[in-house]
DNA sequence: AGAGAAACGGACTCGCGAGTCCGGTTCGCT
DNA sequence: AGCGAACCGGACTCGCGAGTCCGTTTCTCT
């Protein structure tokens, strides 16, 4: 027998990962208002190109969201190498600040897209490793004992997806508004 | 000579309260992606006479988020009286989540719409009675001394939009996250 | 009550953007 | 090099919702 199984061709991997890369790009600008067609053009295809990978428009939100839920997720456990529990905690928010400054794509890591099963598992585990991070802090009773991770993902999710929205860019702000968040968490 | 000025009749500007009341329930329910037609049809009337009332969609939802402004500043300037500034404070917040609950319109009182003179002019007074408000707790050492009122709407409105979005309608949800907010700004 | 002006409403137009399709091109294997 | 299969791109379709228009109804003033 030895049927090759179907090898996918290089360009097509290629592609894929420059529309990935262009959607991230046009949708932090954007948000949900990205165009299609900008994204094709922007990652220097054809709108069938974009299809061929993506059925949706939705599956290519729920893409990007795959890759920033991951990206949250190695940046928590990161931190956690930080000895000091709260430090890790106020480092990784200030940090989330300082790279999604003027970001309006952030938002679609925590709530945005279909409800692809990689996305889910790729959400559960950032979420896991956050608790892991919030209840370190918890415990050396830093941080307040009723924290829980859904709130800071409301808090996040939101003050970003309004800063976006205001197209506010200064990072200050963006720092501004972290630090707030991280003080509603102390105890 | 005595010509009487363009009178506005009864029925008009009867029809002109209903399509803002049902205005404000479907951008309530619905946020942006309310319909033009379902908004006539819960007013009880036909698109046409929307589009008499207000040239564009735009119009309509300027005209709801100036009633919420000015309802907003009516609460802080009400809260005011409380002699103690931070509970004054802490109430309005309180109050705010409760009558919000579930509530994806809140957002238009605070950055949405079009930039009608009147719109600015409302939010402009809502800023102002909450900036009162702030500086009275400020003032007592309740509250951080650097709090502005800007951070404050974000956080709002963000939270706000964040749990609307995700069509959360537990009470204790928003009262919770509206405690986290107003823990933010304690010193 | 009756006339005329103003408001009503829903059928219609129009633009926009998501998703499809097929003739032409490029890749990978021999 | 040469061939077949897989991929490319952009012209095309289609649905949806904002905004228009005009024949009909309702109000107000005398």
């Amino acid at each position: 027998m030895a049927v090759p199984a179907a090898r996918t061709r290089a360009d097509a991997v290629r592609n894929r990962a420059l529309v990935i890369d262009a959607a991230a790009a046009v949708f932090a600008e954007k948000g949900e208002a990205a165009l299609v067609p900008e994204i094709a053009a922007r990652a220097g295809v054809g709108k069938g190109t974009v299809y061929r990978c993506f059925p949706t428009k939705d599956h290519l939100v729920a893409a990007v969201a795959i890759e920033r839920a991951r990206w949250f997720e190695r940046g928590a456990r990161a931190a956690a190498a930080d000895p000091d529990p709260w430090a890790a905690f106020s480092t990784f928010m200030a940090g989330l600040a300082e790279a999604h400054c003027g970001d309006r794509g952030m938002i679609f890591s925590m709530s945005q897209g279909l409800d692809l099963p990689e996305l889910l598992e790729a959400r559960a585990d950032a979420h896991e490793a956050l608790r892991e991070l919030m209840d370190g802090a918890i415990a050396t009773g830093a941080m307040r004992a009723d924290a829980r991770p859904e709130d800071l993902k409301v808090l996040l999710s939101g003050v970003a997806s309004s800063l976006a929205t205001a197209e506010e860019r200064d990072p200050a702000v963006w720092r501004r508004l972290a630090q707030l968040v991280v003080d509603a968490f102390r105890r």
